[in-house]
DNA sequence: TAAGTATTTAGAAATATTTCTAAATACTTA
DNA sequence: TAAGTATTTAGAAATATTTCTAAATACTTA
């Protein structure tokens, strides 16, 4: 919910790099984890982040908790940008 | 040079706002400072950081320096989240 | 219930960001 | 050249972000 929350949470390449994780299919946070050198704890600290920023949504299962992309909020992104091209036209 | 640079410019109200008034045409670091609760200095600072992720450029006249809006990153950053979103594709 | 696995939360330390004031640069015109 | 206008740079202070370790929570299964 605000632009600024979805910019800052895109501005950080290892929250980019969750994100293009994710789309490919759900990963749990251990998963997600286990492409990174950093501990659980800062994999879930960029969760969170992604979390707020409403580009993650998370259902638990069993154990685990996955995540999965969320794209609403990237068409958002899109048409702010586009606006900004031009004006809200093609080009 | 690099999303990360360019998604934390964006992440700043300030700096967005900046891009906004840009889209109408050229403005001085001046005119863009009168639309803000900041000082110039300020200003200068969040010019430098949208000038160095790209999405404006300066040119100077006179006594002034206009600054432009460059729409290239933009679809850069646009071509990320597509991918982002479909794989690639359309929706 | 007890022990184990997965993940988050709390708190601290290091670093980055944002803003200001004061001074410096750059250019214009009298 | 001197004085004025426009803007940036330097340095400091306040705040935010990122990362870690240690502890807490939540769930599963023996």
């Amino acid at each position: 919910m605000g632009y600024a929350e979805t910019f800052k949470a895109l501005s950080d390449p290892a929250r980019r790099q969750i994100l293009e994780l994710l789309k490919k299919g759900p990963l749990s946070a251990g998963d997600i984890g286990s492409h990174f050198d950093m501990t659980g704890a800062t994999i879930s600290y960029h969760l969170k982040i992604l979390k707020q920023a409403d580009l993650i949504f998370e259902s638990k299962e069993k154990n685990f908790i996955y995540y999965q992309l969320n794209a609403t909020v990237l068409e958002e992104i899109m048409l702010w940008i586009s606006s900004l091209r031009g004006g809200g036209k093609d080009d």
